[in-house]
DNA sequence: GAGTTTTTTGACTTCGGATGCAAAATAGCT
DNA sequence: AGCTATTTTGCATCCGAAGTCAAAAAACTC
């Protein structure tokens, strides 16, 4: 039984001396491809052992300039997305000895004194999945800081980021309740300011467009749950009702059900229709079984840490926008259109 | 315009001598408490302010030994009630300064190679919302790191926790059913080496040899929404049905009821009841609106990480529990019982 | 204004590893 | 063995900020 903690951590030169060799010596025994004798490593390594020496992050940190750690920025509203998002990455990013920073944003301010911390924690990047100003985003690259933006990317200025095309998926989910005989349809769309939801909704105009079909209302809600109940109602307010309603994401595609459901009494996908976009895991209880056009977060995120450790290497690279494709997923949200 | 990135970033000796002052004189004023003149802040700050100066918190951690970084260790197992935890956590230790590297746990060997690398980035402790062996816990402690348990304990190992008592919530719960006229009970259990699960149903079952009533089966679920729907098969398969099945987490409780609705015909709260325990956000969503025992996170998260700091700054406290009472919250899925 | 106390400031050392370079050790060759 | 080519190893210095301590400056006293 050892007298709990107080000891001081061991250091390479802890290990040095009992070992019989030089602190450099221990210092290359830990670096992958140094030159070290077996000799050499078989003492140290038992040294090593016996003092319970680890190197120590920080200070190779100092020295490399290079902390291994990545700032992961996603946002803290109350959509399941973003949880799947951070845990995809972050179980990725482990595997690649690369450690996460957590951020979670709730607002612009969060975004700033998040900024900061970034810049003083010496992170090798940034992989973000919440909102970020092209100000915000050019003061990190400014300071040599590589950025891979999750699912945004701003129209006018290069950025390296993963994006998710949902057009081909869109057309095709119109098709579908095209098929089903809808005609008349409910947009629920995201807020004014995301692009996200605008690219989305515009994938949905311009299909509905091609393959016919009138948008009786177009209302927007905060991607959040507890939005799209209002949202819905006035939706279902409108001078024509919809017979299949389009939500910017499952959330809301999931409070709209839920009101259809308990307020205007329709069942779904008996009387309406209902669809959403992401694709995220509660969006697949029985109670939903949403029709969705899915991201594939998972190539995303590898698909952005393919990208950053590229930057990481080699900073001068080039922006670099690499897009998956979205794919429609039937549920049973979805059926004949009812009149 | 300014010539990206390249140029390296500025240190306190940039400052200094764009100021004119020493290093020393910098590194006062980036320090709260320390004793600087007024001339000499504003000198500095302003050069500080044209180069872009901010401290390096790497080598601030490095001399300090005090790394403001927290390890939070979640399971990265689909149960929504990690992520709210983490995001709670998370913006609580933002607040106060501390950045979160985040640990996501699949399995056992990820534990292992966590616990390295939360060894060698100096962490100022560790709050473990995830599984833990007794040995991995002292592996820590033994190296002076703090560790919180968020949420479990040891039974025969003092540590450092937060606990939610469910017993006074649960007797709730169970007089609620009782006086719905509910007398068989199926239950949905955790894992066999859960203590959470386990401390939930032993209450569960105590209140119910208190209050009346059988346990018609008991069945264990892994946690997950998946694994509520063969439980639930087995738990109506039994010789008799209970009219309430009472599952040991809100994501197998949701399961449940749906495999209820979808499987069985039966009817929420029609038919039977359902309750669960955590009360996260999902079982909020009108197509659930599970009753349920609700942990208070935003509070266990204060208490675990105020405990965190007084052991960050008295290493010799010893270990504390602190314990807070859970809440029945009473939502649609539970009725009078239908015999 | 000289003498004393208090506050500011700067020189120097420290934290714990990584690395360039030269010395030492080993291997390779005739 | 003798001598060169190649590895291994150790020394010394560096990364960037913080803290110690004594010198310098400012603030008080009488």
């Amino acid at each position: 039984m050892e007298p709990p903690g107080n000891k001081r951590r061991a250091t390479s030169y802890d290990v040095a001396r009992l070992a019989g060799v030089s602190q450099s010596a221990v210092s290359r025994c830990f670096k992958p491809g140094a030159s070290v004798s077996k000799k050499m490593r078989k003492k140290v390594m038992e040294a090593a052992e016996a003092l319970n020496y680890q190197p120590n992050a920080i200070a190779r940190g100092l020295i490399t300039r290079r902390s291994n750690l990545v700032a992961v920025l996603v946002s803290s509203q109350m959509n399941f997305y973003y949880p799947e998002v951070l845990f995809q990455l972050t179980d990725r990013l482990s595997e690649l000895g690369l450690r996460v920073l957590l951020f979670t944003i709730r607002d612009e301010a969060d975004v700033e004194t998040s900024l900061d911390q970034v810049w003083q924690y010496q992170v090798d990047g940034v992989i973000s999945a919440s909102y970020l100003s092209v100000d915000q985003h050019r003061v990190l690259t400014d300071r040599g800081i590589p950025v891979i933006m999750f699912n945004r990317y701003f129209a006018d200025v290069p950025t390296t980021s993963v994006w998710c095309d949902t057009a081909p998926a869109v057309s095709e989910m119109i098709r579908h309740l095209r098929d089903f005989g809808h005609q008349r349809f409910g947009l629920l769309e995201g807020p004014a300011h995301s692009m996200v939801g605008a690219d989305r909704m515009r994938n949905v105009r311009r299909a509905i467009a091609e393959q016919g079909g009138t948008i009786t209302a177009s209302v927007r809600g905060d991607y959040r749950y507890a939005s799209a109940s209002e949202a819905t109602q006035d939706i279902m307010g409108a001078d024509v009702r919809p017979t299949a309603i389009i939500a910017a994401n499952d959330m809301m595609a999931m409070g709209a059900m839920d009101e259809l459901k308990a307020v205007f009494g329709k069942s779904v996908p008996g009387n309406m229709s209902v669809v959403g976009f992401d694709g995220i895991n509660s969006a697949r209880f029985a109670s939903y079984e949403l029709s969705t056009i899915r991201q594939p977060i998972g190539r995303m995120a590898d698909a952005a840490i393919s990208m950053l450790i590229d930057r990481v290497e080699k900073p001068e690279l080039s922006p670099e926008r690499r897009v998956l494709d979205g794919s429609f997923l039937q549920g049973t949200s979805t059926g004949p259109a009812r009149v």
